[in-house]
DNA sequence: CCCACGACCTGTGGGC
DNA sequence: TGCCCACAGGTCGTGG
């Protein structure tokens, strides 16, 4: 699912069709995602208009113009289809990716410009929350979270801060949203195997190099990734239906037995299970 | 606080 | 072809 550069893919996808746009009708198709939806869900957001569009870690804002704030988070498997009739074709090529099912539709947005903006998520690990404005950072899901990666409070002191007497591996420290918003676990493997630190080093043992190192890859790869349109592995499009191609870039994700991509090192990639995740990393030339 | 693990839910791909 | 298991981009809760 959806890591920092797929959800700000989504998040410009949907930012034509709905910043700006008066909500006609929105239905919730069941009663919940992974939880249920709030009370009212439908009805508070028929009628409005959704001010802008925003991203913070993985999730996607939308602010009201009645004073709530829409909370959307993919999950694992969520994902938008566009249907705008007013909409060109976007011109070139590019791979589309299967199809939703329609068994997965969960939630419809109609615009009262005619578009239909259709919520699918096969897992349903994906929620949606209504919250008061200006509440947000107080919301349960925002507070504590940490800096956006690709913003300036992301920085090696930051980090020096942040792993502090961790033993924990840094990988898994990189995972918690605490530590910082938006990454996941290909993004987390990509970019330890750029800055050339093993996934398995306690957190707190990193030197002022290694995590100043941390922070020039963390930020390229993302910002490659968001370059690209994201990954699509399985499920993940964004709002066109195309397939983000990042995984074309990938360096050591899911190439666990496959020659590593550093010239000259000889390395092959291992997988490993961290916190019950895969891990992947050059034993060769991580350390 | 740390960590491993199961849970949530459905689909898919690989091995046999 | 069919079946079964392992695994999947995320988080949360529990128990040691």
């Amino acid at each position: 699912m959806p890591e920092l550069p797929e959800v700000e893919t989504v998040r410009r996808g949907l930012e034509p069709v709905l910043a700006g746009a008066r909500l006609a009708r929105v239905t919730a198709r069941r009663p919940d995602l992974r939880f249920p939806f709030p009370d009212g869900f439908g009805q508070r957001l028929t009628g409005a208009r959704i001010e802008a569009l925003r991203r913070r870690g993985k999730y996607i804002l939308a602010p009201l113009d009645r004073g709530e704030t829409l909370i959307i988070h993919l999950g694992m498997t969520g994902r938008f289809v566009i249907d705008d009739p007013r909409a060109r074709r976007p011109a070139g090529d590019f791979a589309l990716a299967a199809p939703a099912d329609p068994k997965h539709a969960h939630v419809v947005f109609e615009t009262e410009a005619g578009a239909v903006v259709t919520y699918f998520d096969a897992r349903r690990f994906g929620f949606m929350d209504l919250t008061a404005d200006g509440s947000i950072d107080a919301h349960p899901r925002f507070a504590g979270m940490g800096p956006e990666p690709l913003g300036a409070a992301f920085d090696a002191d930051y980090l020096a801060a942040a792993f502090a007497g961790r033993r924990q591996a840094v990988k898994a420290v990189l995972l918690d949203q605490h530590v910082v918003a938006g990454l996941g676990n290909i993004y987390v493997n990509e970019a330890l195997y750029r800055a050339r630190i093993s996934p398995l080093t306690a957190a707190g043992a990193l030197t002022n190099k290694q995590r100043a190192g941390l922070v020039m890859t963390v930020r390229s790869v993302l910002e490659e990734a968001i370059e690209a349109g994201g990954s699509t592995l399985r499920d993940y499009a964004n709002a066109e239906g195309a397939m983000g191609y990042f995984q074309h870039a990938f360096q050591v994700y899911g190439r666990a037995g496959e020659a590593c991509r550093t010239p000259k090192c000889g390395g092959v990639v291992e997988r490993a299970v961290q916190a019950g995740r895969s891990t992947f990393s050059c034993p060769r030339c991580q350390r």
